[in-house]
DNA sequence: TTAAAGTATATAGTTACTATATAGTCAATA
DNA sequence: TATTGACTATATAGTAACTATATACTTTAA
């Protein structure tokens, strides 16, 4: 080395200080983005301590999702002001990407809780159970809506979740009207819908009151729910009980969990008189 | 479509329901990740609701880093077990990503401190002030080390540093003892340090003490540090002090924030008896 | 002095797309 | 019914940020 009293680093020991490869030190060199202090004429780089304070900028930048080509045109021409602007902008960015992670978060927990709750149960089965209360967004009406506006619906209601941030995981479910139910008619949904913590402002909400429902299962496709529907009925009878109101119908079981629509577990819920 | 009856979305639809470009759909068709629930003959793509679904379990994996290939892979074999297992671990895996997120927080918040901070000192001024007292992370002894000895021990104390998750920003600093400042050896230091929140047990740590300090600055490389301690000097026997035990330098700009060593501002502490 | 360990360049491959060119299909209007 | 514009498809090339591999030179430690 040219300068034999001084403290540099080779591009090995760089890279273990930095915790990457050679390879990827080289990269950095050719791009622009970080150059060695030292170039030597036999081609071996050498590296100063600043830069290591350089490449933690960097590491900071690139895992904020910032292009290296943006990353290294601010280094080549930075300022101590825009220093601190590129800075402060990130740190909202980084605030968006903790509550993104929050989000996700939830949505992966419930979606575990759902599928163990749907692994406990016995498909086969059917009871009455106390439900609580539970506020529900709802889509707009859909019973006498054709293909096309069905698929618009589906469209318009993930986007209003999305947009409020209210998809937490659960699935999104249907509502089918008595009369539908009692009709045979069981595609005829009224409604989509999904859980929501609590009732926001500004979109529609309805309440599925609190009390006694009767909890079955539907194993497969959804098109052939009629003989689950039968189950019911005959449950119904067998109990002398009433149903009213709506049916609540959620995948528990879906292409999530499982493979293939014959293996959809389905779980229906209606209230009772 | 060959089942008209049905509700199905085109490639299209799908793309804007998922917010991704249908590009993006024909590659995860390709590649096996997603492919429609119907082609054509004529090569039309058709997509269910439930594939939506899938979707939002590939966005969510693929956001958490897991590779295009290894979800397949799940997604092909799952089971209700597998995916509770899966999703499981990826809690820990967003949990990590959330504390990670924290801490660069941490280190682009302090940085815009200090920057600040340097940009509303006049880099000229000497004076005194109470400084409050510091807990400090310290490297291993470095007053007489060779070149390589110091290269290693730098790298030590950073792997240190980042290994306790102890770097917040705070810029490395150097300790030099009062033997070497008066006898003008001002590159040989005794130690590094950096700024900690507080005592950590198993690390080496030592106290600066409150008290009252010398502060002031040199702007330039370090290795012309000996003007600005001779500026120093005027000033401790212009105003007849005594300086006691050690310099403490830390940079305040660096290639962070300015271009090129010339540019770079350090701040030196120093205790008065 | 010689072998191991380290350094370099050059080239090809990878992942997860994006962009572009070309051509077939569908649905609403003229 | 014809046609036009909005859609659909495939095929190919390009991109970012690396990683892997081959080949060759240099340094360092035994």
């Amino acid at each position: 080395m040219s300068e034999q009293s001084h403290k540099y680093f080779t591009t090995g020991e760089f890279a273990k200080l930095c915790h990457i490869s050679k390879q990827t030190l080289f990269y950095y060199d050719e791009i622009g983005l970080l150059s060695p202090y030292i170039k030597e004429d036999n081609g071996y780089r050498y590296y100063t301590y600043s830069q290591y304070e350089v490449y933690i900028v960097i590491e900071l930048l690139k895992d904020l999702g910032m292009p290296l080509k943006e990353i290294r045109n601010f280094l080549n021409n930075k300022t101590p002001i825009e220093a601190i602007q590129l800075l402060t902008s990130q740190l909202d960015e980084i605030d968006n990407k903790i509550s993104k992670l929050q989000h996700i978060r939830t949505i992966a927990e419930t979606t575990i809780k759902i599928i163990k709750e749907a692994l406990e149960v016995d498909w086969e089965s059917i009871t009455v159970e106390n439900l609580p209360e539970r506020t529900l967004l709802i889509s707009q009406h859909l019973r006498h809506a054709t293909n096309r506006q069905y698929l618009n619906a589906v469209t318009d209601f993930i986007d209003l979740c999305n947009k409020h941030e209210l998809y937490t995981g659960h699935p999104i479910g249907a509502i089918l009207a008595e009369e539908e139910i009692l009709a045979e008619n069981f595609g005829n949904y009224s409604y989509l819908y999904t859980e929501m913590p609590s009732s926001i402002e500004k979109v529609s909400t309805i309440v599925r009151p609190a009390g006694q429902y009767i909890i079955a299962y539907h194993k497969g496709n959804d098109k052939e729910i009629a003989p689950s529907y039968h189950r019911i009925f005959e449950f119904v009878k067998e109990h002398q009980l009433a149903i009213k109101n709506f049916a609540y119908e959620e995948y528990i079981l879906d292409e999530v969990a499982v493979n293939g629509a014959e293996n959809y577990v389905t779980k229906i819920m209606i209230p009772i008189k």
